[in-house]
DNA sequence: GTGGTCTAGACCACT
DNA sequence: GTGGTCTAGACCACA
C-alpha cells in the first residue's frame, strides 16, 4: 500500500496518516472504499497496531474516514458544500510563510511564481 | 519583539524560532544586526535561557543567523547566490501537502489558483 | 562500551560523539544497529541524559545515526553515493593544519611523508 | 596582515593563533622579527585588547613567539633538535581520525592517498 | 557582558 | 519502553 521511512523525522503514525490521507484525496480509496483493519495494517508495516489505531483516530477526528464497529472503517466523501473558512485560512497562512521561506533562500520572485504554477498543474490526477 | 503563544501545539523554541525568522526574513532585523542576547530574551519572554539558546542554534544551522561567543548573535544576509536546492526542494513539497489540504477541503480548482495569485501579489510588502 | 576523560580538554558529549563515531566507522556497530537508549547510556557513563542526546544529535546530523521516536536510535550506512564534497574540503583543511604544524616541530619532510604513508597502510584493520 | 572571519565558529583569539601561526610557519613572519604589539593588533582588527593578548600568551606557551617586556613581542626559530614526541604522536593521531572520517564520508581509497600527496606537495613554499 | 556545557529532575508524545 | 521539551540554576571560556 505504501512504506514508511523510519529515517524520516516525522513519527510513524504521522507518516501513516499523510500516506492514508494522500490515498484518499489522489482517489486511490474511494469514499466508501473499506481501509485495511488496523491489524493487518500493522502487521504489513511491521508496526504497533496502536500506532496505526492512532493514525485511524486521527483521520477520522480530521473528516477522512468514520468507523463502524464491528464492520471497520471505511474512506469518506469530503464535505463538499460547508468549506472550513477558518481552516482554509490556517492552510493560506501556512503557505504564505513557506513561500517568504522560499524568496528568502534567493528564489527569485519568478521562479516563485512558476514552482507555484507547476504544482497547480500536477492536479491532473485527482481533479 | 513578539509574544509566545503558550496554547500553541507548537513548542515554545519552535515558535521563538518561526517569529524571528520572520523579523528577519521581512526586514525588521536587519544583516548584521545584533539579536538580543539569550538571557535577554529568556527574561523578556519569561522562558529559560535554554530554550532560547537552543532556536537560536536551529536559526544558525538554517543560515539566519550566526554567533560569535562573547560578542553575541547577529542576523546573517542569505547567501544569494548558492541556493539550497534541498531546502527549496522540502518546502516545495510542503506546499504540494498544502495545497491538497486546501482542495480536499473542498475548495475549488480556481479558488485555490486564486489564492496562490493572491499570495504572490502580497509580495509588495516586504520586498 | 567506552569510557570517558574526564580530563580531557574536550566537552563530554563531544567525547561521546567521537567515540561513537568511531565505533561506527570501524564497524563495531554496523548499519542498522540499535545504539544504546539515551538513558542506559547516561547510567551506564553516569552523565546527565541531555548530554547524550546532545551528543545523538549531533551524530545524527553529521549522518552517522537517526532516530524513531519511541523506537530508539540506530547506525546509518554512509551515502555511499553523494559525497559531501564540503565536508571533503573541512576535512581536508584540517589536515593541513595538522601537517604544517608537525612540520613546524621540528619533523622532516620526508619523515612527515613517512607518517602519512603508515596511516594509510594501517586501514588493514576496519576495511 | 590578516583578516579575522566572524561567522566562523572558531573563537576570535583562536583565529588569531592559528594566522599568526600561518605566517610564522610559511616564513611571512621571521625568526626574530618583531609581531606588531597587542594594541597596535587589536585595533587594526577591531578587536579587544585582552583578545590578542590570551592569543600571544598561547603563541608563546606553544613555542612560537617570546615577549620581552617592553620592548615587544618575537618570533621564534623553532627548536630543530629536541622534537617533542608526544606531540607528534598526538598529531598523528588527530590526522589518522581524520583519514578515518574522510574513508567513512565514502572517499575512496586511493582519492585519500592522492589528498595526502597534495598536501605534501603544497609544501613547496615554506620548505 | 557574551555564548557553551552540564546537572537534576519534571512532563509530554510516540511505540 | 523510547526520544523531545523545558525548567532552575551552576560553572566555564571568551571578549
Amino acid at each position: 500500500m505504501f512504506q514508511l521511512d523510519l529515517k524520516n523525522r516525522k513519527s510513524i503514525y504521522e507518516q501513516v496518516v499523510d500516506n492514508l490521507k494522500e490515498l484518499i484525496i489522489t482517489g486511490v480509496i474511494n469514499p466508501e472504499d473499506k481501509l485495511p483493519s488496523v491489524r493487518d495494517l500493522s502487521k504489513q508495516l511491521t508496526v504497533n497496531p496502536n500506532t496505526i489505531q492512532k493514525a485511524y483516530r486521527s483521520l477520522e477526528f480530521q473528516g477522512y474516514i468514520y468507523t463502524v464497529t464491528g464492520l471497520g472503517t471505511f474512506a469518506l466523501r469530503p464535505a463538499e458544500n460547508k468549506i472550513d473558512e477558518a481552516m482554509v485560512l490556517t492552510i493560506k497562512e501556512k503557505i504564505r510563510s513557506e513561500i517568504k521561506e522560499l524568496l528568502y533562500l534567493g528564489v527569485s520572485f519568478s521562479d516563485a511564481q512558476k514552482i507555484l504554477e507547476d504544482l497547480m498543474l500536477e492536479r491532473g490526477g485527482w481533479k
